[in-house]
RNA sequence: GGCGGAUUGCCCGAGCGGCCAAUGGGAGCGGACUGUAAAUCCGUCGACUUACGUCUACCCAGGUUCGAAUCCUGGAUCCGCCA
């Protein structure tokens, strides 16, 4: 609902995004400064645009994939992107979007982040000598060595307060939690990214989520101010779900990008639990399939959602752009044999130990056989052998989709599938693996 | 710098010396129903333990007390008013 207003609030720069880029940008119900400017820019041949990404975490997450595809589009549809990393914004602390000050993250970590990140991003852009080769940055390059006082004197001459505490990330937070100087320093900083874009790369676009249009405005602002350039915001809205949860979360957190902290099959099964209400949406934003395609898949949800044919693309448009083919083809199968209907033990060798590869698992020795509690808590498949044993008593444990109700029971050698392994399951859809070595 | 208020489990929020692992709501989790969907209903929701129970927890550190989330002292952070 923050979004709605801040969104009804800025109807005078008009609604629509520009037709040059798009069809597919207006599925994205885009906010533009000055629309008609902006449309020209686009028509005038190959421009340049950014987007920025702190480092706040080890890896990007699917919230961040979003703008990313955004960026991505760009470049398809004939412009240049650059991927900003921020390696001196995320020593500050961007206060968009948070009602309360941010723990400061140590310079060495945020450093590691940085690299990271930059890695990942550069997975989604297309870097070459042409007009509409990517580019990364950090903004910790122009910024490391500016003192304290060239900063006020240069840069902070051109701010007023008073604009600055009209922000929305700064208003809200002076109702509420506070802010601290270093935050409410942060869309100094961010303009200053974007005056030097500006300058180095003729930089003329910036984008972003739209908790980050105050941020955006204030770098127009400061081009206009300093270089009498002219420069274009463009924000798009907070992805959001039907049920009102969190896009990008679930229970056990973030979704992220990085493989070794959402598995690949944990990323793919996110994507196929996805709302009916939702998955369309998700199809248009968040995968590069043609509208024929869509709307065909819009069809199904229709006439036979229990197929989850739409679910299915989406999982396997974003698995293989994030994870690649291989890795698809592997959650995929996984997937196919753990919820299918085949038997466990129909299953042959080879396809039993792909699937379970890919979930969640923990090796026991050859002779050991704790009991079901403790192996459940072992895969993680719950958090504690207390989960584990409500798991129980809840009905909701099975040991190679068996259900079990005794809280003490302990599997037996006859219970190993394909000869080695245990198939546990939470509920209906949490697996893991267990595998006797 | 002064005065006043706040800090509770994932979040919000009650508790104000023992009956408190802590009311209530939300989220989450499990079950039923389904389609690995939603809605609904039911259950559950610190950890360890077969259990009796034990341990850790109400911002941090001390203290008073047989006993503290609750009282005292000091500290941290935030909020408000004043200078």
């Amino acid at each position: 609902m923050r979004v709605d207003g801040a969104i009804a609030g800025r109807s005078r720069f008009g609604g629509t995004a520009p037709s040059a880029v798009s069809v597919q940008l207006t599925a994205l119900k885009s906010e533009t400064s000055r629309t008609a400017a902006l449309e020209a820019a686009f028509d005038n041949g190959p421009l340049t645009a950014y987007i920025g990404f702190d480092p706040t975490a080890p890896s990007l997450h699917v919230g961040n994939l979003v703008v990313l595809l955004v960026l991505r589009r760009l470049q398809l549809a004939g412009h240049r992107p650059i991927a900003l990393v921020g390696g001196a914004t995320g020593l500050v602390g961007d206060p968009s979007g948070r009602s309360s000050e941010r723990t400061l993250n140590d310079e060495e970590i945020v450093e590691e982040w940085v690299a990271r990140i930059r890695l990942q991003l550069e997975r989604f852009l297309t870097f070459d000598d042409s007009p509409t080769g990517a580019l990364v940055a950090n903004n910790y390059d122009w910024t490391k060595d500016i003192s304290a006082l060239e900063f006020l004197r240069d840069i902070g001459k051109h701010f007023s307060v008073n604009q600055m505490l009209s922000k929305d990330s700064v208003s809200t937070r002076l109702e509420g939690g506070g802010i601290s100087y270093t935050e409410f320093s942060y869309q100094v900083l961010q303009s200053l990214d974007y005056l030097e874009l500006y300058r180095r790369h003729n930089c003329v676009l910036q984008m972003g989520g739209s908790d980050q249009w105050g941020n955006i405005t204030a770098g127009l602002d400061l081009i206009r101010r300093v270089d009498q350039g002219s420069a274009h915001a463009l924000t798009v809205p907070l992805m959001t779900k039907a049920d009102g949860g969190k896009f990008g979360k679930t229970a056990s957190g973030t979704i992220w990008l990085d493989p070794e902290m959402t598995s690949p099959y944990a990323f793919y099964q996110n994507w196929i639990a996805t709302d009916d209400r939702d998955v369309v949406a998700y199809l248009k934003i968040l995968t590069f399939l043609s509208q024929e395609e869509i709307s065909a898949l819009a069809e199904q949800v229709e006439s036979a959602p229990e197929r989850r044919e739409a679910q299915k693309a989406l999982a396997r448009e974003l698995t293989t752009l994030v994870h690649g083919a291989d890795q698809y083809q592997r959650v995929e199968q996984a997937s196919r044999a753990l919820f299918g209907q085949a038997e466990l033990g129909d299953l042959d060798g080879a396809t039993l130990a792909g699937a379970l590869s890919e979930v969640p698992r923990a090796t026991i020795p050859a002779g050991e056989m704790p009991p079901l509690i403790d192996l459940m808590a072992l895969t993680g498949i719950v958090e504690s052998k207390s989960a584990a044993r409500r798991a129980v008593r809840e009905g909701g444990a099975y040991l190679n989709n068996v259900k079990i109700t005794d809280e003490a029971a302990i599997p037996t050698s006859k219970d190993l599938v394909g000869g080695r392994f245990l198939v546990l399951r939470r509920g209906k859809r949490e697996i893991g693996a267990i595998e006797i070595v």
